[in-house]
DNA sequence: CGTATTGTTGACAAAAACTGTCAGACAACT
DNA sequence: AGTTGTCTGACAGTTTTTGTCAACAATACG
């Protein structure tokens, strides 16, 4: 049910390469923008050049540009890349699925697979070209991006399940 | 876009005494047919005790029975209780969310909260009532949990993002 | 009462994942 | 050649997850 950090880095890279559409950005200016470290983003950028996401230029007057159109860009690709499998639970990941333990009748299998399908579908059906449509501005501010990141707190809700 | 292992495990052990219904069921035969390691469950059952959504008896002939009727427990509800918050990234939690860096027009939020929502409302949609339903007899083979387990691989999709 | 049976609790260890940093290699442009 | 910038892998600290265990509390039954 959680994204990992370097997948909210991405998406929001790709999201700020997108507004910026063709004029390519430097590592330390794509980090500025999206308040991500910039030692992070060196790792996070080449995966998505392999991919094929993005490609870059070295050099002065180089930088990071979108590969593809900002709407040939689904979110679930981003996702899927830093994220892997998205299925909730192990049994139920669409290629190569590993056995479960109650094999057959695991009826539990079919919820998890529904969960996998709706988020799926959502996230294949958001393309970059929606995001920056919807974002209209605010992020092309650099004073907003001032604020300091709280740190992480991230509890279960009721009771603490572990000791 | 995981769920952990002991909110599997808590699912699988309510299905069960969802199908064996008034019948109190003794931690270990649980954990035999759940396939679920009993020192694990004997960390999980209580906190769903505390939670509500079992009821438990010591003792010679005790054990733990629903503590409410299936069709009133819902999936949402025991994924929450193990799971914690349920959105995918940290701002977008429905009670208090974490100030996001970026917080003015974060265009990503709004994205993240719709497959909070989506998924919610799914999970939601779910009883155990239902899940007992679809169950239909396999479950009740002993025989079937025999399986050996896995050990769980969860790797990335396509490229490594972490060195 | 006492004993066997069963759930309860908290401490704990090992393993895995996540996050961020860094140094040095490499490539391209001037 | 030098400068700018990307690429890669190693690495350390932290947090989460997973599972185990032992001591403890309550109930049933003789």
């Amino acid at each position: 049910m959680w994204v990992s950090r370097r997948t909210d880095y991405a998406t929001r890279a790709i999201l700020v390469l997108a507004l910026e559409e063709g004029r390519p950005m430097k590592l330390e200016e794509l980090a500025r923008r999206t308040a991500v470290p910039q030692s992070v983003l060196e790792q996070v950028m080449p995966t998505m050049r392999t991919a094929g996401i993005v490609r870059s230029d070295r050099g002065p007057s180089g930088g990071y540009r979108l590969n593809k159109k900002p709407e040939e860009i689904t979110l679930e690709r981003v996702v899927r890349l830093f994220q892997g499998q998205l299925a909730p639970i192990s049994c139920v990941t669409r290629h190569n699925p590993e056995p479960c333990a109650l094999s057959v009748g695991c009826t539990m299998r079919s919820v998890w697979e529904e969960v996998r399908d709706a988020t799926i579908s959502l996230l294949a059906g958001v393309t970059f070209a929606d995001l920056a449509g919807r974002s209209d501005g605010a992020w092309r501010e650099p004073a907003l991006l001032a604020i300091a990141p709280a740190p992480a707190a991230r509890e279960p809700a009721e009771v603490a399940a572990a000791g």
